[in-house]
RNA sequence: GGAGAGGUGCCGGAGUCCGGUCGAUCGGGCCUCCCUGCUAAGGAGGUGAUGGGGCAACCCAUCCGUGGGUUCGAAUCCCACCCUCUCCGCCA
């Protein structure tokens, strides 16, 4: 959520930086914004001004009853009787003003940073740079989609998936079931140097869902379980980040830095008929989320460390990996500049996103309401947050094997994983 | 799921029966100063958040789990809900 202030105090800045999202809605409810917030600032002004009288006739009224004064505190019980009506009727007033002032500033989104590149969608996002094998060079062998490599060794059961849960869920078996785990437990361990294992609920309230910025615009992207009016997270990012709302910390203690694998559950809502096929796209899948809470000095230099470390794992299981620069348009709600890391399946013959390092700025703080207080005491500011996936499983699961398919129709594990699949250096069926 | 106890400031903990001078006693912590070879002990003062206004000193409002209600006035009375703890039940 952005800070009314700066509407107030410079909504041309504002609103120059929204347009570079390209959506002539966000401009419109900006400035309707800032005209509610001018009307809500003169009614509660008027509000509190009723108020203080009420107060200060009170405390007169118990004073005068005090010393026998009957018939003169009566005289003001009326008066405040009178003000106290006018003050409810106000209040009410304000009261739907605040809500209809949240409620757009829930939807507006985060304004960009400076330096994301302007475009309209992804078909503008510039590649920032990359590196493992060449995309041309892959064999042959290595040109069948995972999901003909996985049916075919019997790891990857997608009909029996759809006959528990229905489509765009995956059941793996075998190898690719210990696969997949092999890569949470490498991501994890890959981070652990610097990073808080977290296991948080999954399950998550209304309120948790809000403070990252899925509620209210995105309800139709989330399960929702309505008898305990629980959703399913879609992603750790959820968790970690309310870990510390409604907190102040100090700023000598940040970054605060956590790492979590959960399931992700997402409906998919806008995406019926996508990558249906295999392990791109699915209801629930399993990731390794990396998360920083920082200040504002220190965000810009986290940011390039979660980018480096979500680099890192996908160079070291030797895929072809490109780094994108996510344009103004294409840009998540709550971002403030991010970056995606794709990698190259060479069956599939796509770039797949497996991790979108984020900086969100303080707008997740200010919904979670996650402050700082600085070193030398004084004012809270609020916090900045980061993310970015450490490692997405089913997309790297999908990429290997495809890269690491032999010849004969087996899959080689790549060597980094050998520690976590039981002594198993191929995936043989 | 059943029964009971409880939610107050950074922490502990009064106040709630009997509404007013209670944003809140007291203690601890923390900060500044004084005293003292150092440290400890001791003494004095200070110490919340949010919103609004003001160049500023400062002023106004809100906040005692949450939301309603009663009242001139609510931490205190009434209603609903949430959470925590203890015991019982159930259970991976």
């Amino acid at each position: 959520m952005l800070d009314v202030r700066t509407l107030r105090n410079d909504l041309d800045a504002v609103v120059e930086a929204l347009s570079r999202r390209h959506d002539p809605g966000i401009v419109a409810e900006v400035r309707q914004a800032a005209g509610l917030d001018v009307e809500l600032r003169r009614l509660s002004t008027e509000r509190d001004e009723l108020r203080s009288r009420i107060r200060s006739i009170s405390k007169d009224v118990g004073s005068l009853f005090r010393e026998g004064k009957r018939e003169e505190a009566e005289g003001l019980q009326a008066e405040s009787r009178q003000l106290g009506a006018d003050e409810k009727r106000l209040d009410g007033e304000v009261a739907a003003l605040d809500e209809a002032l949240r409620a757009l500033l829930l939807v507006i989104p985060n304004v960009p940073h400076p330096d994301a590149p302007d475009g309209r969608s992804d078909a503008d996002n510039p590649v920032l740079g990359g590196g493992g094998p060449d995309p041309d060079s892959y064999a042959e062998h290595q040109r069948v989609p995972h999901w003909e490599v996985g049916e075919a060794l019997g790891i990857l059961d997608s009909a029996r998936a759809a006959k528990l849960s229905g489509a765009m869920f995956s059941l793996l078996r075998g190898g690719g079931a210990t696969l997949s785990r092999a890569l949470t437990q490498f991501g994890l361990d890959a981070n652990a140097d610097a990073f808080v294992e977290v296991r948080p609920p999954t399950l998550v309230s209304s309120e948790t869902l809000t403070a990252t910025g899925q509620l209210p615009k995105f309800a139709d992207d989330a399960y929702h379980l309505e008898r305990d009016d629980l959703w399913a997270i879609p992603t750790g990012e959820v968790p970690l980040t309310s870990m510390h709302r409604d907190e102040i910390l100090d700023a000598a203690e940040l970054p605060l830095r956590y790492m979590t694998a959960t399931p992700c559950y997402r409906r998919e809502a806008g995406s019926a008929g996508r990558d249906t096929r295999g392990m791109l796209r699915s209801h629930e899948f399993d990731k390794v989320e990396i998360l920083a809470v920082t200040t504002a000095e220190q965000a810009p230099g986290v940011f390039e460390e979660l980018l480096a470390r979500a680099v890192a794992s996908v160079d070291r299981l030797g895929l072809t990996w490109r780094t994108v620069d996510i344009c103004t348009g294409d840009l998540g709600q709550s971002h403030h500049r991010s970056t995606d890391v794709e990698v190259f399946a060479p069956g599939a013959d796509a770039w797949l996103e497996v991790s979108s390092v984020s900086w969100f700025g303080d707008y997740q703080a200010r919904r979670a309401n996650i402050r700082v207080r600085p070193d030398g005491g004084g004012g809270t500011a609020l916090a900045h947050t980061l993310n970015g996936s450490a490692l997405a499983v089913p997309r790297v699961w999908a990429a290997l094997l495809e890269v690491y398919r032999q010849p004969d129709g087996t899959v080689a594990v790549p060597e980094p994983l050998w520690g976590y699949m039981r002594g198993m250096v191929a995936i043989t069926g």
